[in-house]
DNA sequence: CTGAAAGCGCTTACAG
DNA sequence: CTGAAAGCGCTTACAG
């Protein structure tokens, strides 16, 4: 059946390998060089005015790309960024990675540059490895950084340009990171000037630098306040299935009058369990979190909370990477701020 | 200060660059061709035992990586796969995204493939033609798919492979998914079977093809089970800021007996207004939903709902599109189960 | 079993 | 202002 002819030019039969249009092909079109071809489109060296605009020109009209791989291969660059993203399926802060991945992407683009992805599990180097060794990036960030960073470790040995989303003591690391201590001592702070004393810590992983950098800012907020700081109202390291639940009484038998959170999923945990036990919030005990993410948009009473915006420090990561990329020395340590949420439950 | 010297060969002061070992100096050292280094690595063609071994050892020793962009050019491949994920921040089914990720993550390094991710909006067809004019992809997973669905339109006008988790009628696509519509039958012959008629179905984006399936199934249950369905039970298209808090009213009023929620967002926020009201779960009115995600696990009650396995969809998501890139002609449609998790909110 | 050479699709000194 | 040629780091017919 011969029919229509209709297909498009890039339309083929099953399994038929396309090829695309190279430069070769347009050269050859115009009767100029290859040499010719790739000034016009990448604007250096020298180049007759006329020349360039019939280049530019049959090349819109043919839609000829050329090859981001072959030209970085040229000039030995990937015009990729490695993105590690951990994979903690407890941690539920992903609303906010994802701002951060999409404020990631939005600088990478402007740049030319695509996001590899990667997901690993803490602890675990592999991933990384496999990134490093193929070749593929021109930098990596690191989305999340731990006390003792395997990671950032790794990446230190290499020369290949990174930058953490998040405090690290690993020599040399470019950082980007929201001002978490700050954060949790004005909240802190907040909270003890409504003359809540008693108020208990509940965090996460103390091998997470955030945990560290906001218990640090707990203290200095009682420091600053002249308020005792009672040791028994620290609940860290409590992601595990059922740690909180046990300790739940134990906070409630020490007197909490608050219990700040450093994550919503941590505090989701906490509603429910206060929910069960018929604990009223904000009236029998005030509840404050992290994150103000979608986990705890909907409850009630509306949650006082820190927020931060994942989208601007993906940017600014990004920035910093690109900046190392292109040779230039970027500043070590950049410091975004946040927002404090005053909300029912700790009214 | 001239010390030390115990700098590993990698390292290298600010500014220089490092040459990577290329397979060049590999053959040199060793005193054989390239060809032959490149045969002893990838296993084709004949090669000398004695010699494959001898290639082997002095890349181990070496840490020689091959550049899998150069392999890439010389084979016209790329060794990446595209995935392009949704950016909606208010249907947080996150975790199902970053499960399904880790799924295609999976089986893409099991090929020596790497991701390429891009966020977009949905209707934004730009980060695909990124994408794609940049060819740095071999194929392209779409994370979710739409009743008119754009970015699957602009692929099938391509000879590149792609396969969508979701459902979607764009011709030749190939396409992995859960049982929408089987699945949400079986949950509403389930409530049905319980006497329970009056079912309000709550749903989000008539737009996206998962709505449209479980809507099917809903009205498929009512069929098997002789129940006359009521249109002024439906809810869709509900994820606006404020639609669905408006007509919750109206579902009250039409008497519904069960709260039925196409995702855990929506559920979440149906949650929030019935507690404003001092409407009781399960006692007044029951409530499942979809997903069994974070969002909700922590609702007392717990949350009667449908489970689907992320990691599942990817991983298969990424062979099938694997099978394509391998030449090999792929199943269609691939129809993956679900998991009916009953709870407190039906009882 | 092994190698020289051409090629993948670009860029970039160098020369004119 | 323009082009021939070498090179980026691999693979793969082809010949021996």
């Amino acid at each position: 059946m011969t029919c229509c002819g209709q297909d498009s030019p890039s339309r083929h039969r099953e399994g038929s390998v396309v090829k695309n249009i190279t430069i070769s092909d347009v050269a050859e079109a115009l009767g100029v060089s290859k040499t010719t071809v790739s000034r016009a489109i990448s604007g250096k060296g020298r180049i007759g005015k006329e020349t360039r605009e019939r280049v530019l020109a049959y090349i819109e009209e043919n839609n000829y790309k050329p090859s981001v791989i072959a030209k970085g291969l040229a000039q030995s660059k990937t015009y990729n960024i490695g993105v590690m993203m951990p994979a903690e399926y407890d941690i539920v802060d992903l609303p906010f990675f994802q701002n951060c991945l999409f404020g990631i992407q939005e600088v990478a683009a402007m740049k030319d540059y695509d996001i590899l992805l990667s997901i690993s599990h803490p602890g675990d180097g592999e991933q990384l490895k496999r990134v490093l060794s193929n070749r593929k990036v021109d930098g990596v960030i690191l989305m999340r950084t731990f006390v003792k960073d395997l990671q950032a470790g790794l990446l230190a040995k290499t020369d290949l340009p990174f930058v953490t989303i998040g405090t690290t003591d690993v020599e040399g690391a470019v950082q980007v990171d929201s001002d978490h201590k700050n954060a949790c001592r004005e909240l802190t702070s907040v909270l003890l000037k409504k003359q809540l004393k008693k108020i208990a810590l509940v965090g996460g992983d103390k091998g997470h630098v955030v945990t560290q950098k906001r218990f640090q800012g707990y203290r200095e907020a009682f420091l600053d306040c002249g308020v005792p700081l009672q040791e028994n109202l620290i609940f860290l390291d409590m992601e595990g299935p059922d740690v909180l639940e046990q300790q739940m009484e134990e906070i409630l038998v020490q007197g909490a009058e608050v219990i700040l959170c450093m994550d919503d999923m941590l505090c989701s945990r906490v509603l429910k369990k206060l929910r069960t036990r018929k604990i009223r919030v904000p009236k029998d005990v005030k509840v404050a979190s992290f994150y103000h993410s979608t986990i705890l948009e909907q409850n009630v009473p509306s949650i006082t909370s820190l927020s931060f915006d994942g989208k601007e420090l993906g940017q600014m990561a990004c920035r910093r990477l690109m900046e190392q990329i292109e040779g230039e020395n970027p500043q070590q340590v950049t410091v975004l701020g946040y927002r404090i949420i005053m909300a029912d439950s700790t009214e």
